[in-house]
Order: C-alpha cells, then structure tokens, then sequence
DNA sequence: GGTCTGACCGGCG
DNA sequence: ACGCCGGCCAGAC
C-alpha cells in the first residue's frame, strides 16, 4: 500500500472544499489560499477557484464568502448576475465596498486557525 | 495524449 | 507602490 491515494482523492478534493466553505459562518468571508493552504496546498489556490465553479452544483455551497486575498469579489460574474455575490453578503451583514469587502481582516475567518488543524 | 487555461498567491526587480 | 512571472492541480479540447 505504498501509494494509497488513487483517483478517489481527487474527489475528495472537491469535497473537501465543499465542506469547509460550508463551514464558514454566516457573516465571515474567507480567500481561495486559505482554503488551499488548509487542504495543504500551499499555492494551489487556483484549483479552489475551479473546484468553486463547479460548486454550482452542489448546494449549500456558499461561494459568495469566497474572496480573494484582497477581498476582492472576484467571483461576481460567474454567479448568476454580477450582483449576486456582494447582495448576499450585504444580507449576511458584510459591508461591500466596490465589490471589495469592508474590514476584510476582521471579517476573515482562517479554516487552519478557526478549525485549528 | 499533449497543451492551455483557470473565481489565485506570493516573490522579485 | 507597481508590474511581471512562475507555481500548483485538474479538467476540457
């Protein structure tokens, strides 16, 4: 069993991202590397973004508090309508300023410090 | 079966 | 402060 991970790990992938946007409270926001860093990919931050797209056919997914490390809501236009994603966060109570999020470090929820690896 | 792209990130000049 | 570049993994053509 030198080589446990197969093909099933990939799948995995997806699902372990799933899970852990599902984890992010109402209100937080969290960015792409974090959640890569947190499935210890370190710079496998572009692979979320892809696992995020087709996270559209999972539900209770929810991508709008996925950001970029700026804050950026740099998601908006693969959602429905372009603002999908800062109204459901202005919902949640998060300030969106120019489609960027206000306080963005104190609305930051780390998966590796809040689930503490 | 090789190549390119992708909702990113961090380092370097 | 800003722009450019490589890296990382997986899916689509």
């Amino acid at each position: 069993m030198a080589k446990a991970k197969t093909k099933k790990s990939k799948e995995n992938f997806f699902n372990d991202v799933y899970e852990v946007v599902r984890l992010i409270p109402k209100g937080r926001v969290t960015s792409y590397g974090a959640i890569a860093a947190f499935l210890g990919m370190r710079s496998g931050a572009r692979m979320v973004g892809w696992a995020m797209n087709a996270s559209h056919s999972e539900r209770n997914v929810p991508a709008h508090r996925v950001v970029n490390s700026q804050g950026l809501l740099t998601g908006r236009h693969h959602f429905e309508t372009p603002g999908t994603m800062e109204k459901l966060l202005k919902r949640e109570g998060v300030r969106i300023v120019r489609h960027q999020v206000a306080d963005f470090k104190k609305l930051f929820w780390n998966p590796v410090t809040e689930l503490g690896l």
